[in-house]
RNA sequence: GGACUCGUAGCUCAGCGGUAGAGCGCUGCAUUCACAUUGCAGAUGUCAGAGGUUCAAAUCCUCUCGAGUCCACCA
């Protein structure tokens, strides 16, 4: 053996083997115990992976701590089509190559997309091999597989019929240059110094930067305690306008800062986010006057067909003349969202989508944590997580890129021609005038036919065949909120359950009882048994897989979420693209190891706090690995010099009846009493702690002490004591550091008589 | 603006009611011995600050200051 570890020669082949061998399929085990089963949070299958991916190493701990306790573990694997980001990365690169993604068709971008996705896909695959996680690849899934799409539509489906998702107006941010609507992500956001404008409305001044959008004004807001405004709360007051008289009605809402301004505010609902919500509040309808052309529309009377910003100056202007205007502050800073591509400024504007009604699904995922049913650790989090469903909103679920599962509902033409008469509905990218003055109540969904798919051959109303798809994907999430029972269903040949004969109404989609045996993998490992991830996405996702999956299932999704914390750069700093300092895991692997990356991440952070990367850290693992290897090299020296010496793979009990020497017994004990402190440390998520009591005992108690007994008074006895004690620690160890462990264990594992792979031994346990 | 997390040895962090801990670094010594990616010995802290609860507080409560994250995006 080499003087110093070199994990360079050893770690990509033991993975092979590792792989190769199955050990990582749960049906390979022998001995089953109970089910265990992990989900893999899949990361972004465009993207290389980042640090805080390195994190899942949590995962493979107890995946393998539970493997090696003789349960049937399941370690899924996959990848996430992560919509907009990816669609945002491929739209960057093609245009760095001067397209963009309006030279393209629907279909001719989808593909290139995919293409794309293809050839990255593989990377982080091999990255995740790389840091030995024991997963099962033979069960991979992609959030765009067509089984998994069938599960996703199968559930819209049912969200539909049971009146869970409707149509409604929302405001989008769009840019009326670009032709589309982006989501609160892609906006950018800018400081900018704009004139704010006070204006008369009748007895009343209001201030306003954005004068051009008052025709569409449907109340006035004062603040419900504003001394000065109470007398007008609840009266309609009559105003002068540039376009004449007109009436207006005050409302009190919490909304209105008494401070700013003169207190008063005009409520425009479609044309301001925070208006359209006080709207809702107060059921006040909505006046559309700006287009999706950008342009004002006939109810800006004279002005229609004027773009806002020539709009706003000609209104200023008459109402300069008219005396409407008390004074304008031009110092006035506040930030706008612009467009990502173009730089124009986004104008808040209301279009149609779909949307889930997220309070009665929230309600039982309050429970299932309230009751137990699922535990979050660490346990503070559990706060955020009801803060979170307790002020829950309705879901908009409708995503405008191409680049997603696309949302399998179809607009009848006609029933919508009569609904409406005479707004015919088009895209709205290219239509400006439709729904310029609905109310602001929820759509019905008439007019819409939803499958779970398929295209209908006809309206089932009105049996036109005149029938258009909605072009919106859904967000990623709603996709990523089924992962765990999506990914266990599609394990089994998905042709047995699909639509119509499916279980239409009353049970659970996706399967009735009698038809479980036929999806194994769900019936086996779901609810799945932890949940592990970052915090930060504990509302976006974790959330979010505990509604949807006990709607469609029935069931919690999984019994146990684990949380940890990010990955600071060695500055302390959050790693990020944009700000240079993301640090590639695979780059330390090569350096230090993957059993050190590994075991720098668990040792000395406490679960669910963040830690800041620290290369000290790293060398100090590194010279952990270093150590176990110098422990091997000893006893396998030995064993040279003296062939009588020997190691066997004994319990802890068989060893305490074969020890003679009193210090041999005690040291048996210490580590009797290690293993059951590890296992507990384990079984209670404290990872901290198992890594530090590991590194702790095997350095400087087995090493610098007893094998420095040992040494000087070596016999065969004390021989197999020692050795055998030390492949208990590489068991207790394995599940941290998966590949040096391996590594030693091949080496003197050959005369021990144990498994094949320490993969597969069994876990020590404690007399 | 709202919420959350964190301020403990020079650095990175555990501890979270009972007279302060680890790793790295630092100081001294040792070393043909499995390992210098080593061993032995040692120094180092009014536990951010101020109040309060308690027989007892780094640990619980309140406030202040500082660092960070998430959410919202004030006419």
């Amino acid at each position: 053996m080499d003087k110093t570890y070199n994990h360079k020669d050893v770690e990509q082949k033991i993975y092979k083997n590792w792989e190769e061998k199955g050990y990582f399929r749960p049906e390979n085990r022998f001995g089953n115990k109970e089910n265990y089963s992990i989900i893999l949070p899949p990361p972004n299958a465009n993207a290389p992976l980042h640090f805080g991916h390195a994190m899942y190493v949590i995962e493979d701990i107890l995946a393998r701590y539970h493997r090696m306790k003789g349960d049937k573990t399941l370690w899924l694997p996959g990848a996430d089509h992560a919509g907009f980001e990816t669609q945002f990365v491929f739209e960057k690169k093609l245009q760095d190559e001067g397209k963009s993604r309006f030279d393209f068709s629907r279909e001719e971008l989808y593909r290139m997309i995919l293409d794309f996705v293809g050839q990255n896909r593989p990377v982080m695959e091999g990255q995740l091999k790389r840091l030995g996680f024991s997963l099962d690849w033979s069960r991979k899934k992609f959030t765009l597989d067509s089984d998994i799409v069938k599960i996703v539509h199968k559930t819209f489906k049912k969200l539909y019929d049971e009146g869970f998702a409707y149509r409604a107006q929302r405001l989008v941010n769009y840019c009326t240059f670009d032709g589309t609507s982006f989501s609160d992500l892609e906006v950018v956001w800018q400081e900018k110094k704009d004139p704010l404008y006070y204006i008369k409305y009748g007895p009343l001044v209001l201030a306003t930067t954005r004068p051009e959008t008052k025709f569409g004004d449907t109340a006035v807001a004062v603040h419900a305690g504003d001394k000065r405004y109470q007398k007008y709360i609840g009266k309609e007051l009559e105003i002068e306008t540039v376009l004449g008289k007109t009436k207006i009605k005050v409302i009190a809402d919490k909304m209105v800062d008494p401070e700013f301004g003169t207190g008063v505010v005009k409520i425009t609902p479609a044309h301001d986010f925070d208006d359209f919500e006080t709207a809702q509040r107060h059921n006040l309808p909505m006046k559309q006057v700006i287009g999706f052309d950008g342009k004002m529309n006939e109810n800006a009377g004279k002005f229609a067909g004027m773009y806002v910003k020539q709009a706003r100056k000609a209104i200023i202007e008459e109402m300069q003349q008219k005396g409407l205007i008390e004074k304008v502050d031009e110092n006035y800073t506040h930030r706008i969202g612009l467009c990502y591509k173009c730089k124009n400024v986004l104008e808040p504007l209301p279009l149609e989508q779909w949307f889930i009604k997220m309070e009665p699904l929230a309600k039982p995922a309050i429970e299932a944590v309230r009751k137990g049913n699922i535990k979050i650790f660490p346990k503070n989090f559990e706060k955020l997580y009801f803060q979170f469903l307790e002020g829950i909103r309705d879901w908009n679920i409708s995503r405008q890129v191409v680049w997603g599962i696309r949302i399998p509902a179809w607009r009848c033409m006609k029933c919508n021609e009569i609904k409406n008469p005479k707004s015919k509905i088009k895209n709205p990218n290219k239509n400006s005038k439709i729904n310029n003055n609905l109310a602001m109540e929820q759509f019905s969904n008439e007019g819409w036919v939803v499958t779970e798919g398929e295209k209908p051959e006809k309206c089932p109303s009105c049996g036109s065949g005149e029938l258009e798809q909605d072009p919106d994907t859904f967000d990623t999430w709603f996709s990523s909120a089924q992962w765990p029972f999506a990914t266990l269903l599609s394990q089994s040949s998905i042709s047995n359950f699909s639509s119509k004969g499916g279980s239409a109404s009353g049970g659970q989609f996706p399967i009735s009882n009698e038809n479980a045996r036929m999806f194994k993998d769900y019936a086996e490992f779901y609810p799945t048994t932890v949940m592990e991830t970052g915090y930060d996405i504990l509302r976006w996702w974790v959330a979010r897989m505990v509604m949807i999956g006990l709607y469609a299932t029935g069931k919690v999704p999984f019994k146990n979420v684990v949380l940890h914390g990010l990955v600071n750069d060695p500055l302390g700093k959050k790693m990020s693209k944009s700000k240079g300092n993301v640090v590639n895991p695979l780059e330390l692997v090569d350096k230090y190891g993957a059993d050190a990356v590994r075991f720098t991440l668990v040792y000395g952070t406490a679960l669910g706090n963040d830690q800041t990367l620290s290369f000290e850290k790293l060398e100090a693992m590194r010279n952990f690995s270093n150590k176990l290897w110098n422990i091997a090299r000893f006893i396998d020296l030995k064993r040279t010099q003296n062939s009588n010496l020997k190691t066997k793979n004994l319990t802890i009990e068989q060893l305490s009846n074969n020890a003679i020497h009193k210090n041999d017994k005690e040291w048996i004990e210490k580590i009797n009493l290690l293993v059951s402190e590890i296992s507990g440390n384990l079984d209670k998520y404290q990872f901290n702690y198992a890594a530090e009591k590991l590194y702790e005992f095997i350095w400087h108690q087995f090493a610098d002490i007893y094998i420095e007994d040992v040494k000087n008074r070596i016999d065969e006895n004390s021989y197999l004591i020692l050795t055998t004690l030390y492949l208990i620690l590489l068991k207790l160890l394995h599940p941290f550091m998966p590949f040096i462990t391996e590594e030693i264990y091949q080496r003197l594992g050959a005369q021990a008589g144990g498994e094949e792979s320490l993969t597969i031994e069994k876990w020590p346990s404690f007399a």
